[in-house]
DNA sequence: TCTTGATCCTCTAGTGGCTAGAGATTCTAG
DNA sequence: CTAGAATCTCTAGCCACTAGAGGATCAAGA
């Protein structure tokens, strides 16, 4: 192993700038040197950086990343609390997921209902102007 | 008219704060000052505001609504750009629904599969853990 | 051994889209 | 006229990075 940081990033997909970020913030520890001061790597920060890529791209934010990587350094603890803060996560994107559906609809309403003209004959505009009735008696 | 800055916010639900940084960026004009060198606005700016909050709402970046507003004022232009706007914006919307509801299934995965024991048991670090296979032969 | 150029280092500052707070001034209702 | 609500400007903070300057180090080839 012993992989420079570019190295770390090209396996994990998180950016050198962000690793170093990332020790920086305590996220992850920091690592042995070279004698010229470079960081050296091993399969630990592999996996490290690879639950914390996945976990940010489910949107977890980096607290709740902090708290699962703490309870999955003792194991002997309960998994009450990791399972507790994926329920609230669920519940979380959930709402996302029915906020972005509502967008959707607007947004594709918007879409058909645009004219292909002129601006003064575009819902688009239109629309995002009013926000109580989005698509009624507005032409006149 | 003539509304002070917070009759504005209370009609547009636009924060105070936000109104004065969305004039410091150029979003909206400087509107008159009283004497005593206090916001003074009108019809026009509730309209505006108005516009942008709902943009906002609707998840378009500032920059977009910039493009959209200017667009808004010259009503003979096409709107051609407003709708590939709109529609590179619903497109943005599908990514996040789709990846959203990955991480719901993920999510209700790693509820359902945590025994509720201790972390060693526990998939919810695991799956983050682990991409590629996020259920399988792993607890060896 | 030397050189080259890719990679690495630290540090500061910038991003977007606000939000918070200090400390001073102005407005308005009674 | 006065009290207190609202306003003003200014700076700094938030999150999770990202960019760039200016210099040091590493690995491979000649």
């Amino acid at each position: 192993m012993n992989l420079p940081i570019g190295e770390l990033a090209r396996r994990t997909g998180v950016k050198v700038p962000t690793i170093r970020f990332y020790e920086q913030i305590g996220l992850i520890a920091a690592p042995p040197r070279t004698e010229g001061n470079q960081r050296r790597y091993g399969r630990t920060e592999i996996d490290r950086l690879n639950f914390i890529r996945h976990a940010r791209e489910l949107g977890f934010e980096v607290d709740h990343i902090r708290e699962l990587l703490a309870m999955s350094q003792e194991p002997q603890a309960s998994c009450h609390q990791a399972d507790s803060i994926a329920k609230a996560h669920l519940r979380e994107v959930d709402r996302r997921i029915e906020r972005l559906q509502a967008l959707r609809g607007e947004l594709s309403r918007m879409i058909d209902e645009c004219g292909h003209g002129r601006i003064c004959d575009c819902r688009i505009i239109e629309v995002l102007a009013d926000h109580k009735q989005c698509a009624s008696e507005h032409v006149a």
